[in-house]
DNA sequence: ACAAAAGTGTTAACCGTACACCCATGA
DNA sequence: TCATGGGTGTACGGTTAACACTTTTGT
């Protein structure tokens, strides 16, 4: 689903964006990604002020804001069809940025309406790290992984939205399947578990963990084993789409946490 | 935690209200009793529409966004320090009323700032019913409780809202107990079978709800009986308060649903 | 051969559910 | 005295959690 849209330079985003997006509310994601056994969220470099902040954007006065976020992912990560979780709604008096700003970032006047106050929703996403081009906007400088627990200080109460998106997933773990976002389309249960694991911050039983997921219906083993690794070769997995959508609509108790 | 602000009349509302005010950004509330063993929310009434709609409110630009619901219910109920859960944001294009209500709304003309667009921030509170004195705004000519099952159709998207908070509210109740807010000081165990039941929209075995909830440990039997009503006397019970709050915060897994 | 990872099955504890009997009260 | 609702305890079954042995593979 790509929408076109008018595209602005930074200037005339700082002085005329007011015109075109919703004033005083912007979005935020929190783009996972799983790697090297690693949970990762994708982070953007403000080009001025060298600051980290949450990839997020703005929406149009005629668009929906759910379509606002699955452009804002888009422009970031270059994927299509992402499910994107809408989790809270951060409005503290503390969400502006200091005029101070003004002289660190280039094009920007003390009246732009950036320095305002802003609402912003919160949306997290699973994404495929593999299949991700990150791409920085037009205000930043570099847009990259970082592992979950090295994230740095961050804008405003990003660091906040964070906790609260991976407070989020978690609860999320316990009611619908995961996995099929964030992994390759094959996988091995022990890829599969230490996902869990990651997102869960806590060891779990390999046998217990299997018996668990395979109940669950909604994987297929393949008769495919992945080599090249040291030990004894783990049999390959896939999700089966249907019941897989199926659970993620209709919910499962999976019993961990 | 009373905040004086500027009172505006409806015509002043409509003509400068986003002098004051985030434009395009509201918030409503859905506010939750239990009486007659029947789950009710508040609703209020447009005074010249005669369409009813959900409590909401708008946020002072210089406002935090759970001060203004804070705010809000406060001056639909009268109450204060209520626990106010947000539950959702919405952002649907079809968040606007038509030009053609001008016509209806006495005072409201066609450039009117509540005719734009609106993103709302949902909320839901649980109140005792008995405390709450329905309170109309200046735009409503009624505020009263009706009961879950037989709301009317309301404006815009305001019933999709509700069931959203309904649906937020049982998964709520497995994660964390209910029931301090909605009843009596005083209560008896069938009193908070029925809330839960009525909730849930489910029968429970009387005596496994009763084990269940006492092993949460949250509550206390009075040496008191409920007199007046036919048969046997029942218990009373209130709530322990540190150990309520202590539920509210770390959760517990309640295991209906 | 050895270490390290992966495949598989059994057992015990716990929790949820179903269910029955006795007691108090007003009609 | 009877109908109705309330107080309490037990027994069964399923789920979860703990746990051990064998197989494979690279070094």
């Amino acid at each position: 689903m790509k929408i076109s849209r008018i595209e602005l330079n930074s200037e005339q985003f700082f002085e005329t964006g007011d015109k075109y997006f919703l004033p005083h509310l912007s979005l935020d994601c929190v783009i996972f990604g799983f790697h090297d056994n690693q949970l990762k969220i994708l982070l953007l470099q403000w080009k001025d002020t060298f600051e980290w902040c949450l990839p997020g954007g703005f929406i149009y006065k005629d668009e929906n804001i759910d379509t606002a976020a699955a452009r804002t992912l888009n422009s970031r990560t270059g994927l299509d069809q992402i499910h994107l979780q809408q989790f809270h709604t951060f409005g503290g008096l503390d969400r502006q940025r200091g005029k101070e700003d003004t002289k660190k970032i280039k094009n920007m006047k003390g009246n732009s309406w950036l320095l305002e106050r802003f609402v912003t929703i919160g949306y997290w996403a699973l994404v495929e790290f593999s299949k991700v081009v990150p791409s920085p906007d037009e205000l930043s400088s570099d847009c990259r992984w970082w592992n979950i627990d090295e994230v740095p200080t961050l804008i405003l109460d990003h660091n906040n939205i964070l906790l609260k998106a991976l407070h989020s997933l978690q609860q999320n773990l316990n009611d619908y399947p995961i996995g099929k976002e964030l992994l390759p389309v094959k996988f091995t249960m022990p890829d599969l578990q230490s996902l869990y694991e990651t997102i869960l911050n806590k060891k779990l039983d390999r046998r217990n963990f299997q018996k668990k997921v395979l109940a669950m219906g909604i994987l297929e083993r393949l008769n495919e084993r992945k080599l090249g690794g040291a030990h004894k070769a783990p049999f390959l997995y896939k999700f089966n789409a249907k019941k897989y959508q199926k659970a993620m609509r209709d919910g499962l108790r999976f019993g961990l946490s």
